[in-house]
DNA sequence: AGCACGCCGACT
DNA sequence: GTCGGCGTGCTC
């Protein structure tokens, strides 16, 4: 009978006792007994009884924590197969979690997120030439043994593939003993790499980005570089050489990609150059693929991963370079449970273990300016277009000289634009970042507008699916034809454009084009992807699409862009507004004018002198990001502004006293730490005058975190002062 | 986080 | 009379 509980059956005295980190939010490791002979050091994953059932912890540094009443010990059930977490990565783990204030075992378990992969795959039945002739000799037979003469193993299917016979030819040598049986390990998930299999030949400015990245990774040790350029100026191309040389190291690389450019383009691309595709690793992975891909990674046979932000914790090898693309994008930020950017904490374990890191976008974030400015990353500037790519031209309309028509949205430049483009049969996309038909209903008699009974927020209609629905919980009902205050019918009123009501608008001026709406609720991934496809084959003449026309897929007969709204997202209160903005739009346009004829952009606003606008069609941001980066500056935001952390007790202020007393002994970045009681946080926050990571100490923290922000969700003003991240530069911290 | 224990309201 | 809500406490 096993028994893991103390007292009589329990460890002996003389047992070793271990740190080991559960997935608990404990603020340190819980001691665990070592039973005799078993093998463990620090970072060994292994399986420990808590409470009623066996969890998965590591093994941890530092000496046992002293204090723990030897009753309460207990044994580690079993150390898993794998190999152990090593130095740099558990330095790296209690980074994170002394940095982000979470708890540490939930940040080691981000690390551990393949239950099954902890012990090794099972090993795979193989043949081998055992030296002996078959009795009799087939042609078949002949075929399988030139193959397999020369004594090496194979997989029963991949010897019967590869000489062209069925397997029941090798089964038939196996049981004269021309074969023996051998247990291979499992085969790869992906071929290796090989750096010299498609060598772009880089020239001019691309050459010299590469070699300045290529001086720094052959150097070795810690290093940042920005690699920035507009779409299509081969950045890719560049950082695959940072890559290729890496592996004629030896070493391990890391790509990270916000989720959805991980596409299979982009994984063609690597393909196409390196001969073999890189392991993915993303949040639909299959689980039994996830943990082979977590497995491999650990063992050092998968050389490259390409992978979301999560793939940041996974236990390479021998990790020697990362790769963040699309640095800017805000995908790359977790926002729950443990509160991370993937593209500082990437910075942060390249400097813990000492490789390079190499940022890549074309319209780089604010912080990755500064950095660059300050010296402490090495700015790499790809300066054009190359091939037969060109940028659209981009002209902004005026929407207070070009008014739409009456109940419409285009103007009528926009629309002359549209029709010489299809006329021409090329391509044209409308972009509006607004899913469904109309933001907001209201009823004309009595003036009541529709607002989510759950979340407040106002109900988008959905035209296509007949329903009204709640963009910010999930909330729908079927659209209602009376109003639900006066009751009166067929008075309701849409206010505003979405997607659907910019196709309605299309489809009445051009009756004959074939018009397509892309957004994320009409359909999954796969409708997805074959209009795409459809697209791509000259099947739609005008697309309307939302944000997700922006990411990783290219419309090649696309000669006009248009932008139903660009004023969308300038005047929401968040400090980034006009960063992402500027951003969204260059990201969009940047999808035409890959055809080699000339391509244009219209933007359609209502504040041209806008600088965001101006930064747009000037095809110059320089006096954009000076001006965004003087407004953090002057308002000590990011990546100005000191760390602040504010502490709001669940339970009482003393408790918070102590909470904020540990957090200025133990966290690895200083910070200004503000102690907060229940009641007069989120008064503060709602004021507005702080924005930061919101932090929420005390036993019921999720609650107490749920209240509060239901608190600023609701302030009807107010909402424009939540924030909920700290982007603080963590690189001028270490 | 999970999970158990424990105490009060509406149901077979 | 019980089932089940979630408030509180505990896990080396």
């Amino acid at each position: 009978m096993k028994d893991d509980s103390p007292g009589l059956f329990g460890p002996l005295p003389s047992s070793r006792v271990v740190p080991v980190l559960v997935p608990m939010p404990a603020p340190v490791a819980y001691s665990y007994a070592v039973p005799d002979g078993m093998p463990v050091e620090p970072g060994s994953v292994v399986q420990v009884p808590l409470g009623p059932r066996q969890v998965i912890g590591v093994v941890w540094d530092g000496p046992e924590a002293g204090s723990v009443d030897p009753k309460k010990l207990r044994s580690i059930t079993k150390v898993f197969d794998c190999p152990p977490l090593d130095g740099p990565m558990r330095t790296f783990l209690d980074w994170v979690a002394a940095y982000t204030l979470s708890p540490p075992g939930y940040v080691a378990r981000m690390a551990l997120r393949a239950p099954a992969a902890l012990d090794p795959e099972p090993m795979v039945e193989g043949f081998r030439f055992s030296g002996m002739e078959p009795e009799r000799m087939t042609p078949a037979r002949r075929k399988v043994l030139d193959l397999a003469g020369d004594g090496l193993s194979w997989t029963k299917s991949g010897l019967a593939h590869a000489s062209g016979v069925s397997t029941s030819v090798i089964d038939g040598l196996a049981a004269q003993g021309v074969f023996e049986t051998v247990f291979l390990p499992p085969p790869p998930l992906v071929a290796r790499p090989d750096p010299d299999f498609a060598e772009h030949r880089l020239a001019g400015p691309q050459k010299e980005a590469a070699d300045e990245i290529l001086d720094g990774i052959r150097k070795g040790g810690f290093s940042v570089a920005l690699i920035d350029g507009v779409t299509g100026s081969g950045k890719t191309e560049v950082y695959f050489e940072a890559i290729a040389e890496t592996l004629r190291q030896g070493r391990q690389v890391l790509i990270l990609l916000p989720e959805i450019a991980l596409t299979a383009n982009f994984l063609e691309r690597f393909q196409d150059r390196f001969g073999a595709k890189p392991g993915e690793w993303h949040s639909d992975l299959a689980t039994r693929t996830r943990e082979k891909v977590w497995r491999q990674a650990a063992t050092g046979e998968i050389r490259v991963v390409a992978g979301a932000r999560s793939a940041l914790f996974l236990p390479f090898e021998d990790l020697g370079l990362i790769i963040v693309d699309e640095e800017h994008d805000p995908a790359f930020k977790q926002e729950d449970r443990v509160f991370y950017n993937a593209r500082d904490m990437a910075v942060v374990r390249a400097r813990i273990a000492g490789f390079p890191v190499v940022l890549v976008s074309a319209t780089p974030s604010v912080e990755s300016q500064v950095n660059c400015q300050a010296g402490r990353y090495k700015r790499i500037h790809l300066p054009t277009r190359f091939a037969d790519a060109a940028l659209p031209d981009l002209h902004l309309i005026d929407m207070r000289r070009h008014p739409p028509e009456r109940g419409g949205f285009l103007s009528p430049l926009l629309l002359r634009a549209v029709g010489r483009t299809i006329e021409r049969k090329e391509q044209a996309l409308l972009f509006l970042n607004r899913r469904g038909y109309a933001p907001l209903t209201l009823c004309r008699v009595c003036g009541h507008r529709f607002q989510c009974p759950q979340c407040s927020s106002w109900l988008v209609e959905h035209r296509f699916r007949g329903q009204i629905q709640c963009h910010q919980c999930g909330y729908s009902e079927p659209t209602p034809q009376a109003c639900p205050e006066c009751g009166t019918l067929d008075h309701l009123v849409a206010c505003g454009p979405g997607v659907e009501r910019i196709a309605e608008e299309v489809e009445k001026h051009f009756p004959d084009a074939r018009t397509l709406v892309l957004s994320s609720d009409l359909g999954g991934v796969k409708r997805l992807r074959l209009e795409l496809e459809a697209i791509a084959n000259g099947e739609a003449d005008i697309v309307i699409g939302t944000q997700l026309v922006a990411k990783g897929h290219n419309f090649p007969l696309m000669t006009l862009v248009g932008i139903v709204d660009a004023d969308i997202g300038l005047a929401n209160g968040d400090p980034r507004a006009a960063e992402r903005t500027f951003q969204l739009l260059s990201q969009v346009t940047g999808r035409a004018g890959r055809t080699g004829r000339k391509s244009h952009g219209l933007l359609q606003t209502f504040q041209p002198m806008h600088p965001v606008m101006q930064a747009l069609v000037s095809g110059d941001a320089s006096a954009f990001y000076e001006r965004e980066i003087a407004e953090r500056e002057r308002a000590a935001l990011p990546p100005f502004g000191r760390l602040v952390s504010i502490i709001v007790s669940a339970d009482s202020r003393a408790e918070a006293e102590t909470h904020a007393r540990q957090l200025r002994q133990t966290a690895p970045v200083e910070r200004d730490i503000a102690i907060l009681g229940p009641a007069e946080a989120p008064l503060a926050l709602i004021r507005g005058r702080h924005r930061f990571r919101l932090l929420v100490h005390g036993r019921r923290s999720s609650d107490m975190q749920g209240f509060v922000r239901a608190m600023l969700a609701n302030g009807p003003k107010e909402r424009r002062s939540i924030q909920v991240q700290v982007d603080v530069d963590p690189q001028s911290f270490l």
